[in-house]
DNA sequence: CCGTAACCCTGCGTGC
DNA sequence: TGCACGCAGGGTTACG
C-alpha cells in the first residue's frame, strides 16, 4: 500500500540508481503488467518525477515510463521471491525488477511532453503541499458531502493520500472520518490541511510505513510503522486517552479512529 | 452527486 | 493437518 511518502522514497533511490542511465528495454512477463501505448525505444532517463503516487521516468525526447505500485508493487535488484516478477526495466547498469505479488501495479509507456497530461495523472487533484490548496481546500470540503475518509482518498481532490495516511492525519488533527466534508469549519479545515502535510513529510522524512510490503529501490524497508497512531490499531486503546480505537468501514477501506480524541 | 459493492489478485490468519 | 473463508486494498466501473 505505498501511498505519497513512500513512493517519495522509491523515487529519491531510483534517482540516484538509474538517473542519465539508458533505459534499454522493459521486460514484460505479464501481459497485463506492461502497457506500450507507443512503441518502446531506448531512451536516456534525465529524471524521475513523483505525481500523487505516480513514478515517472523521463527521457529527453518526451519520452515516460509511469509506475504505479498499487499495493504490492516493489522496484527491486533482489527480489524476494521470483514469481512474482512480473517486469524488468533494463537499463545499461541494471535490472531492476518489478516484483508484484497481487499484480495490481502497471508500468506504461508513452510519448508525452507534460507529466499532467499522462494517462492517470491527469485526473490528479493537486498535491499536498501545493498552495492553491490554502485557498481552495475549505472550498472544496464545502462543496462535498462526502464523508472526510472518502474526501481525503479521492484522488481528484488532493493527490498521493491512501489508507494510512487519511487515518493518521484525521486523528493528527483531532477530527473523525466520519463526518461530512461540508460540516467542516474553516479553522478545522486548516487543522486537516496542516495535519495531512505534517504525517506526509514526517513519513517521507522517515523513509515511509513498511506494515507489509513496503521496500524502497535499495531494498530498505520504511521507519514510520512505530508512529502510526490509529492506522493497523484495530481494538486497541489510544495511546493518547487510552481510550478504545473504533473501527469502522468506511468506502469500503478499514477506517480507525478515537471518539474521544476526535470530534 | 453520493455510497456501496464488485472486480482485479494472492498470501495470510482464523475457525472448524 | 487441511480446507474454506474473510481480509487486506488503489483504482475503476456499475448500480441504486
Amino acid at each position: 500500500m505505498p501511498e505519497l511518502p513512500e513512493v517519495e522514497t522509491v523515487v529519491q533511490t531510483l534517482r540516484e540508481k538509474i538517473t542519465k542511465q539508458e533505459i534499454t528495454r522493459i521486460e514484460s512477463y505479464k501481459p497485463e503488467t506492461v502497457i506500450l501505448l507507443k512503441p518502446f525505444h531506448p531512451f536516456k532517463a534525465i529524471a524521475i518525477e513523483r505525481r500523487g503516487k505516480y513514478i515517472i521516468i523521463c527521457g529527453p525526447h518526451n519520452e515516460k515510463i509511469i509506475i504505479h505500485l498499487r499495493m504490492t508493487g516493489r522496484l527491486t535488484e533482489s527480489p524476494s521471491q521470483e514469481k512474482f516478477i512480473r517486469a524488468t526495466i533494463h537499463t545499461t547498469k541494471h535490472a531492476l525488477h518489478f516484483e508484484d505479488m497481487r499484480r495490481f501495479g502497471r508500468i506504461t509507456f508513452t510519448i508525452n511532453k507534460k507529466i499532467d497530461d499522462l494517462p492517470g495523472i491527469i485526473k490528479l487533484g493537486p498535491e499536498p503541499w501545493n498552495p492553491i490548496l490554502d485557498k481552495t481546500f475549505f472550498l472544496e470540503l464545502q462543496k462535498s458531502s462526502q464523508t472526510i475518509k472518502s474526501f481525503l482518498l479521492d484522488q481528484t481532490k488532493i493527490a498521493g493520500i491512501g489508507n494510512i495516511y487519511a487515518d493518521e492525519s484525521c486523528f493528527h488533527a483531532g477530527i473523525l472520518p466520519t463526518r461530512k466534508s461540508n460540516s467542516l469549519q474553516k479553522t478545522e479545515a486548516s487543522k486537516l490541511l496542516y495535519a495531512i502535510r505534517y504525517i506526509l513529510k514526517k513519513a517521507i522524512y522517515l523513509r515511509g510505513t513498511s506494515f507489509a510490503h513496503f521496500i524502497d529501490a535499495n531494498g530498505k524497508k520504511g521507519n514510520n510503522l512505530e508512529f502510526l497512531a490509529v492506522y493497523g490499531r484495530k481494538k486497541s486503546a489510544c495511546f493518547k486517552c487510552k481510550t478504545l480505537l473504533t473501527h469502522q468501514k468506511l468506502q469500503g477501506r478499514t477506517t480507525i479512529y478515537c471518539t474521544t480524541c476526535q470530534k
